[in-house]
DNA sequence: TCAATCCGTATC
DNA sequence: ATACGGATTGAC
C-alpha cells in the first residue's frame, strides 16, 4: 500500500482538497449578484422534493423580482437546497421568515400553472400525518407530472350545470329524496346501501346533479375501470358532455394532465376517478363519494398507502363538504361512521328489499373437500345443476367462482371456523411442517389448538387444485355457451340478455342488461378461508356484488350460494343484511381490539433494525406491541425482515401516528435504514 | 502547530 | 444526499 514513490507524488500531485482551498484563495471571494428581491412578500415558503422524512417540511426561499408574479402559491419551481438543484411547490407567499441565515433565491419558476391548491397542500399534510409519510410521497400521489405541451392548450371555460336532480331513482329510499334536497343547500354524510338490482351510477348521478346543480364541486371514485366507464357513461347521459372529467393513471401523460389541469383551472367541476382521483383539486368541493368503499383497489399501493376513503373522509372533514359512501355491502368502516354518528344511514326498506332479492343456500357436505380427484364429479351440488339447467333457459347465468390461492388461514377442520390466537385474536398459519401452528400477528404458538365453537382438535390449511369450473359446467349441462370473465385476464364488462352461463372470479362479473337469471355462489367457503382479519366483510362484499345482478324476484330472479349454513357471512347472505354484518363485526372487532375500532400499523424490517428502534417509539397509553413475525421477502435482497403490529386504542391514533412519522424523521436523520411503516394496513394476517 | 480526517448536524 | 463546523488524531 505504502509504495516508495507515494511522497514524491503527494508532492508533485497536490491533494485535492489543498487544491481547493489554495484556488479559494487565489481568486477573490465570489460576490454574490445581489438579487433583486420582490417588492411584496418577497419570502416564499416552498416544499423540496426530498425523500428524507426529516427534511419534510417548507423551507423559506427569496423571490427575485422577476418571479414576483409567476412565483404564487401551488407553482412548480426549482431551487437550491443542500448544494444541489431540486423540485419543490410555492405553498405561501410572505413578507418575512423566521430563518436567520441568508435565503437562497428561488432558481426557476418551471411552471406558472398553479397546480398545488390551498385545499389540496393542506391535504397532503394531513393524509402525510394520518399514515405516518412524507408529504412528497403524498404529493408524488397528488399531483400528476407535468406535461409541458399539454399545459400550453387551454381548458374550456366551465359551464354551469342546468340538468335537474331526478328523485325517482331514490325515491325507493327513505330518506333518499331528503339526502339529495341537502346536497343542494348543505352538507350531508351518508352510508348509502345500494339495493340488488338498482344501477348504483343512477344513483350516484343524482348525488352528482344536485351537488353540481347548485354550483358545487363534486369527487367520486371507483374502484377500477369498468366501474368509471359505466358511471362516466351514465353521468355523459345526465350532464351533456364536457360536463365532467375522468381522472384515472391508466390514461397516458398528456390525457392525463390535460384532465387534471381542466380540474386545477376550474374550468371543470365533477370529476370521477379511480384511487389517485381523490386528491383532485376540484373547486369550491361540495361532495365527495365513493362507490364500495370496501374494495381493496381503494388501497394506494405507494407509500404512504393511504386508502381514497379516508383521503376523501380527511377531505370532507377539512373543507365540510357532503360525504357519501354507496355500496350494496357495507364496510366495518362505514358502520363505523354510522355508530359514532359522523354518518346517517340510507337504506331501501326490509320489504322492497325482499322484493328484489332472494338466496337460497345449498350445502356442499357431500363433496369431500380433502380427497380431492373423486369430489370433482360432484363440484356441483344436485341444487346448483337444476337451478343452472333451469334459469339459462331464461337468459344469462353468473356463476361466481373464487380463484384459489388466496393467502390462506387456518381453520378447524370440523366446522371450518377460522383459527385465532387466544393472546390477540390474530390468524392462526402454519411456518413448518414441524411447527405447532402459531399467530401471523404475535408470533404465540398454538399447540394443541381447540375449536372453541364446536370443540374440534383438527386444523386444515383450506387449499385446493385449480378449480376447472367453467370446464366443469360446460360438460354438465351440454349445449349451453359457457364464457369466462377472470380478473386480470380477460374482463367481460357486459353481456345481453341471450342465454349463457359467464364463469366469473369474484370482482370480475360482466353486468348483464337486464339482470342475470340467476347468479350462482359457488366455493363460499374459499372466499371465507383468506387469512385476514376482513374475511368475513371482504366475502360478503364480493358475493353481495354478483348477487346484486340478478333479476328481481318477481322476474323469476333466483341466487344460491353454495355453502355453510352456520357461517354468519353466508347466513348475512342469504337474510340480504350487509348492515347487520357489519353491526355484528364491528362489535366484535371493539371487544378484540381490532381496526377500525382500535388503530393498527405495522412496522417492517430487518430485526436488529427493529429492535433498535422500536423501545425508541414514543408510544401513546394503551399501545400494544405484537411481534416479530418473520415476512416473507419481497424480494430476493432483504431476506429475514420481521413484521411487528402496533395497535393503540381509536383515540390514540393520531398519536400513533406522529410517534412513527418522528420514528422515521430521527432514522433518516441519524441515515439508518428506512422501515416499512403502514397506518391501516390493507391486510392483516 | 498545522492539516487531514472523522463525526455530527443542518440543509432556507 | 452533500456541505460545513468542530473535535480529534497524527506527523512534524
Amino acid at each position: 500500500m505504502t509504495a516508495p514513490d507515494e511522497e514524491e507524488q503527494l508532492e508533485l500531485l497536490p491533494p485535492p482538497a489543498r487544491a481547493r482551498a489554495e484556488a479559494r484563495k487565489a481568486k477573490p471571494p465570489k460576490v454574490r449578484k445581489p438579487v433583486e428581491r420582490a417588492a411584496v412578500d418577497p419570502v416564499a415558503r416552498v416544499l423540496v422534493d426530498v425523500p428524507l422524512a426529516h427534511l419534510d417540511r417548507p423551507f423559506d426561499y427569496a423571490v427575485p423580482a422577476t418571479m414576483a408574479v409567476g412565483a404564487q402559491p401551488g407553482v412548480r419551481v426549482k431551487v437550491r437546497f443542500a448544494g444541489q438543484d431540486v423540485d419543490g411547490f410555492v405553498i405561501e407567499r410572505a413578507a418575512t421568515t423566521e430563518h436567520t441565515g441568508r435565503l437562497q433565491p428561488i432558481r426557476r419558476v418551471v411552471s406558472p400553472e398553479p397546480v398545488l391548491t390551498a385545499d389540496v397542500a393542506a391535504l397532503t399534510g394531513a393524509v402525510a400525518a394520518r399514515y405516518a409519510g412524507t408529504r412528497s410521497d403524498v404529493l408524488r400521489l397528488a399531483v400528476p407530472p407535468r406535461h409541458a405541451t399539454t399545459e400550453k392548450e387551454s381548458s374550456d371555460p366551465a359551464q354551469s350545470i342546468e340538468t335537474v336532480a331526478d328523485g325517482d331513482a331514490v325515491a325507493h329510499y327513505p330518506g333518499g329524496t331528503a339526502l339529495l334536497d341537502d346536497l343542494r343547500t348543505g352538507s350531508p354524510r351518508a352510508v348509502w346501501t345500494v339495493l340488488p338490482g338498482d344501477d348504483w351510477t343512477e344513483l350516484l348521478a343524482e348525488a352528482v346533479v344536485a351537488t353540481a346543480g347548485a354550483g358545487r364541486g363534486v369527487l367520486v371514485t371507483v374502484p377500477d375501470h369498468r366501474d368509471l366507464d359505466r358511471l362516466d357513461a351514465t353521468l355523459t347521459r345526465r350532464l351533456g358532455e364536457g360536463r365532467h372529467v375522468v381522472l384515472t393513471a391508466e390514461t397516458g401523460p398528456a390525457k392525463r394532465y390535460r384532465a387534471f389541469l381542466a380540474v386545477s383551472r376550474g374550468a371543470v367541476r365533477v370529476v370521477i376517478g379511480t384511487r389517485a382521483a381523490a386528491f383532485a383539486p376540484v373547486r369550491d368541493l361540495g361532495l365527495v363519494a365513493i362507490w364500495d368503499d370496501g374494495d381493496d383497489l381503494h388501497d394506494e399501493p405507494r407509500a404512504p398507502y393511504p386508502h381514497a376513503r379516508e383521503v376523501l373522509l380527511m377531505r370532507a372533514q377539512e373543507t365540510g363538504c357532503a360525504a357519501l359512501l354507496a355500496s350494496h355491502a357495507r364496510s366495518a368502516e362505514a358502520e363505523y361512521l354510522l355508530r359514532t354518528g359522523w354518518a346517517t344511514e340510507v337504506a331501501a326498506p326490509r320489504e322492497l328489499v325482499r322484493e328484489r332479492i332472494s338466496v337460497g343456500l345449498t350445502g356442499d357436505s357431500e363433496r369431500d373437500l380433502r380427497s380431492d380427484p373423486a369430489a370433482r364429479s360432484a363440484r356441483l351440488p344436485s341444487e346448483a345443476h337444476q337451478l343452472l339447467r333451469d334459469a339459462v333457459q331464461h337468459g344469462p347465468v353468473l356463476v361466481q367462482a373464487p380463484r384459489v390461492g388466496y393467502a390462506t388461514r387456518l381453520a378447524c377442520d370440523h366446522c371450518r371456523t377460522p383459527a385465532v390466537c387466544t393472546a390477540c385474536h390474530g390468524p392462526l398459519r402454519l411456518r413448518g411442517p414441524a411447527r405447532p401452528p402459531e399467530c401471523a400477528w404475535c408470533a404465540t404458538p398454538a399447540p394443541g389448538w381447540t375449536c372453541p365453537e364446536c370443540g374440534g382438535r383438527g386444523l386444515r390449511a383450506p387449499v385446493l387444485g385449480d378449480a376447472r369450473t367453467a370446464e366443469e359446467i360446460g360438460r354438465a349441462i351440454p349445449g349451453v355457451n359457457v364464457r369466462q370473465s377472470s380478473s386480470g385476464e380477460r374482463v367481460i364488462a357486459e353481456v345481453d340478455d341471450k342465454p349463457a352461463i359467464i364463469v366469473a372470479t369474484p370482482g370480475a362479473e360482466p353486468v348483464a342488461r337486464g339482470g342475470y337469471a340467476a347468479v350462482l355462489l359457488l366455493d363460499t367457503w374459499l372466499l371465507l378461508g383468506r387469512a385476514d382479519l376482513r374475511a368475513t366483510e371482504e366475502a360478503m362484499r364480493r358475493w353481495a356484488n354478483a348477487a346484486a345482478l340478478v333479476r328481481p324476484v318477481a322476474d323469476g330472479g333466483r341466487v344460491l350460494a353454495v355453502g355453510e349454513a352456520a357461517q354468519p357471512g353466508l347466513q348475512a347472505l342469504i337474510r340480504w343484511d350487509p348492515a347487520g354484518l357489519a353491526r355484528r363485526e364491528i362489535d366484535e372487532r371493539v371487544s378484540a381490539h381490532l381496526p377500525p375500532a382500535s388503530r393498527v400499523a405495522t412496522v417492517t424490517g430487518e430485526p436488529d433494525d427493529l429492535e433498535a428502534a422500536l423501545p425508541t417509539l414514543e408510544l401513546p397509553p394503551g399501545a400494544e406491541v405484537l411481534g416479530p413475525v418473520p415476512v416473507e421477502a419481497r424480494d430476493a435482497r432483504d431476506e429475514e425482515q420481521v413484521r411487528y403490529v402496533v395497535r393503540v386504542p381509536r383515540a390514540a391514533g393520531t398519536a400513533l401516528s406522529a410517534a412513527l412519522q418522528r420514528l422515521q424523521a430521527q432514522r433518516s436523520a441519524r441515515k439508518l435504514s428506512h422501515l416499512r411503516v403502514e397506518v391501516d394496513p390493507a391486510e392483516l394476517g
